[in-house]
DNA sequence: TGTACATCAGTGAACGCGCGTTCACTGATGTAC
DNA sequence: TGTACATCAGTGAACGCGCGTTCACTGATGTAC
C-alpha cells in the first residue's frame, strides 16, 4: 500500500528522474512570476519540492543554477529573433525583429532581466555565450542582407553603425518601458497597444524602407 | 584637552552637523566605487562614521535614502545634457546629448543603475520624479528645436518617435557597453576610444544633418 | 549673564530573518557475478 | 533468477553571516525666563 502510494506519483520518489531540468523550469517560473527579486536558492527548491541542499547537487552555486535558465532564455530569444522564413525585405525583417525582441522582454521581465544581470551569472557557463551569440547573430543576418554582405565579409562601418543602433534601440525601448519611463507615451490606450503603436512609429521613422 | 580635541574635529561631534547629507555622499561614494551590490545602510553608515542605526533617523527606510541619491543623480544628468549654450543645429545638439548620456551612464555606473531600478526607489520621494522629468526634458527641448515645435505645442508622432528613438538607443547603448556586450567591436583598441568611436558612428548614421 | 528645561540627533545593543553552503547520512538504482 | 555491492541522488539539520529595523538611552544644542 505504502509502496503503491510512492509509485503513483513520480514526484515522491527518492530519486527524481530528472531533478536538473525541474530545477531549472522552477526557477524559470518564479522568475515569470516574482521576478529575479523573488528568486533564491531555497524559494527554487520549495517549489522543485525537494530540499533546500538539492540545488546545490547539480548546479554548485547559484550562479550555477541562474546561468543554466539565462541560457534557456536566450534560447528563446533567438528562436523569438528567427525571421529566416519570412519573406519581406531585410529592413522589413528588422523591424519584426525590433518588436520581437521588445515584445520578448514585456512578456518575460524576469528573464530579460537576468540575461543582461552578468554578475550574476556565469561567464565561462557552457553553452551561455554561444546561446547569447546566436540570439545577436539573428539581428546581425538581417542587418547583412540590408547590406548585400555574405557571412564571411566583416560588417562596415556603416552596418556596424546600423547593428548597433538597432540592438540598441530596442534594448533600450525595452528596459524604459519595463522601468515604466514611458508610461506619459500611452495617451490613456491599453499600454500593449500604446507600446505598439510608439514602436512601430519610432521603428518606420528611424528603419525607413 | 579633551574638549578642545573633541572641537578640533567636526567629525568628532555628537551632533554632525549635516548628517543627513553626509549619508547621501557617503551611499554616493560607495555605489561609485562597488556599485549597487556593495550598497547596505550599514556599510553607508559605517562609511560616514556614524552608528548604524543613524541613517533610519533620516530616511527611515532603505528607499528613502537610495531616492535620495537618484535624486542627485538625475539632477547631475540633467546638468550634463544642458546644452543650451551651445550654438549648434538641434541635430548637432541632439547628438552631442546622446553622447553625454552614454559618457554619464560610463562614468558613473553606479548611480546608473540606481537611477532606473525602480524597485529599489520611492515613486512618492519629494523631488525625484521632477529631477528625472527634468533630465529627460532636456532631450526633449533638442527635439523640439529640431521640428520647431515651441514648448507649448503637443510632440506630433514624428517627434514623439524621433524622442523615444534617441533615448531608447542611448540607454540601451549605454546598459549594453556597461554589460560588456559591446566588447567585440572595440577591435583591440582602448575600450573608451573605440566605445566613443562607436557611438560616433552609430549617431551620425542614425540622425544626419 | 546665568539657570532650567525641552528638543532631538545620534548611540549601541539586541531582535529576528532568510540566505547560501556544509556534511554526514539514507535509500534507490543499476551492475557484476 | 537471485544476491552482494558500489554508486550517487537527494536529505535534513545545522553553521555562520550580514542584513534592516527596534528601542530605551545619552548627551549636545538652543530657547525661555
Amino acid at each position: 500500500m505504502k509502496k503503491a502510494r510512492k509509485c503513483a506519483s513520480r514526484a515522491q520518489h527518492y530519486h527524481h528522474g530528472d531533478l536538473r531540468a525541474a530545477l531549472v523550469g522552477a526557477a524559470d517560473d518564479i522568475l515569470a512570476e516574482q521576478g529575479l527579486e523573488g528568486f533564491t536558492l531555497r524559494a527554487t527548491a520549495r517549489r522543485a519540492g525537494v530540499s533546500i541542499a538539492a540545488p546545490a547537487h547539480h548546479f554548485g552555486t547559484v550562479t550555477g543554477l541562474l546561468s543554466e535558465v539565462a541560457k534557456l532564455a536566450f534560447d528563446a530569444l533567438a528562436t523569438h529573433l528567427d525571421v529566416s522564413a519570412i519573406e519581406a525585405t531585410p529592413t522589413q525583417r528588422l523591424r519584426m525583429q525590433g518588436k520581437s525582441y521588445v515584445r520578448f522582454a514585456l512578456a518575460h521581465p524576469g528573464r530579460f532581466h537576468l540575461m543582461f544581470r552578468c554578475d550574476l551569472l556565469d561567464d565561462e557557463h557552457p553553452g551561455l555565450r554561444e546561446a547569447a551569440g546566436r540570439a545577436f547573430a539573428q539581428l546581425e543576418q538581417t542587418v547583412r542582407a540590408k547590406y548585400a554582405l555574405d557571412a564571411n565579409t566583416p560588417l562596415d562601418s556603416t552596418a556596424r553603425a546600423t547593428l548597433l543602433a538597432a540592438w540598441s534601440m530596442v534594448h533600450g525601448f525595452a528596459h524604459l518601458a519595463l522601468d515604466g519611463k514611458l508610461a506619459d507615451m500611452s495617451d490613456g490606450a491599453a499600454p500593449e497597444d500604446a507600446l505598439d503603436r510608439a514602436l512601430s512609429e519610432m521603428l518606420i521613422n528611424q528603419w525607413p524602407d
